[in-house]
DNA sequence: CTAAACTTTCAATAATTATTGAAAGTTTAA
DNA sequence: TTAAACTTTCAATAATTATTGAAAGTTTAG
């Protein structure tokens, strides 16, 4: 297979397995494809390479920016703006780890914080148990949190994570 | 406030959270009506208090009954299917961490050892750069697959846990 | 300044995904 | 059997989300 092929299949299946990641297929497949160059590409380079209308890339090169997985790069004595994918897949997982935190757990936690915090009434027997479920979430939320902070911890040391394979 | 205007603002809240875990905003408060009702409910009590169609509460539940979250049950002497959510916070979750790693990792992995497994043709710097973002990835997703195992290993024992937060 | 070379925005549109509800299917009691 | 009491399916539709592309905005060189 011809190394063109290859990352064109990469960067297609990347960008299909995006959506059950809950990530939009273009911003997928712009990850993908700057995964697979060592050198920044440009605008109108991705735009070529993916089939995207420059400002689908624009806003998912932006989005992958907010995520931490791609930064610009300027090239001294040019105008344009280059892009380039964080290589290293330890700092990749654990960016994603931190905005699916951000994203998925707070909101999460706030919402049991508000409703655990307010005095509820009724049936005694349904109110403990409503109030039971609400502490099992927190707590279940926390221990979470613990996990990507552990995920962390792995990431910058290989004796923890052979530890983590140890007791697993 | 009220345990009825609880549930509702959890179950609603949860609904919409539910988006950003790509799970349907129906499964989702379904789940969060099951939870919060101690005993079984039917399609109809479903139907009304999430008011939904028939066939979406059916499609839904029949969902998280695959996740394994919920199961049927049904009361002797009654033609009718009552549905219960699974209470357990820590089964719950690790239902979830298992749907998750067979419906996200495993596609990942197909991908990539399909892609190992190639031999690529080109220029032999770039082949190599591609080849070690492959055997990162392959490796990172073997880490998750890790601390899935782990995090199964966290709900049934609670020595565990401490040292998780200890190391953490 | 002005124009060229870019980047960003956003209303319109397309694509995808979720939901409905009526019809078909199934099970059980009599 | 038949009919009532359910469950399931699925084509049509609605809702949501992603994408386009042209216009507006910004920056820099001359």
């Amino acid at each position: 297979m011809k190394l063109e092929e290859g990352k064109y299949k990469f960067i297609q299946a990347w960008g299909s397995l995006g959506s059950s990641w809950g990530i939009s297929k273009s911003m997928a497949q712009i990850h993908a494809l700057l995964l697979s160059s060592q050198d920044g590409l440009s605008t109108d380079e991705i735009m070529e390479q993916v089939q995207l209308s420059r400002g689908n890339v624009n806003t998912n090169v932006r989005e992958l920016i907010n995520w931490r997985l791609v930064r610009k790069e300027t090239v001294l004595g040019e105008r344009k703006e280059y892009f380039v994918a964080l290589h290293d897949v330890h700092s990749i997982a654990q960016n994603i780890m931190e905005e699916r935190k951000r994203r998925e757990l707070e909101p999460v936690r706030r919402l049991l914080n508000e409703l655990i915090n307010t005095k509820i009434e009724g049936d005694e027997k349904e109110v403990a148990h409503f109030q039971t479920l609400l502490a099992d979430l927190a707590d279940f939320v926390h221990q979470m949190e613990n996990l990507t902070n552990l995920m962390t911890k792995i990431n910058n040391n290989n004796y923890m994570k052979k530890l983590i394979k140890a007791i697993s």
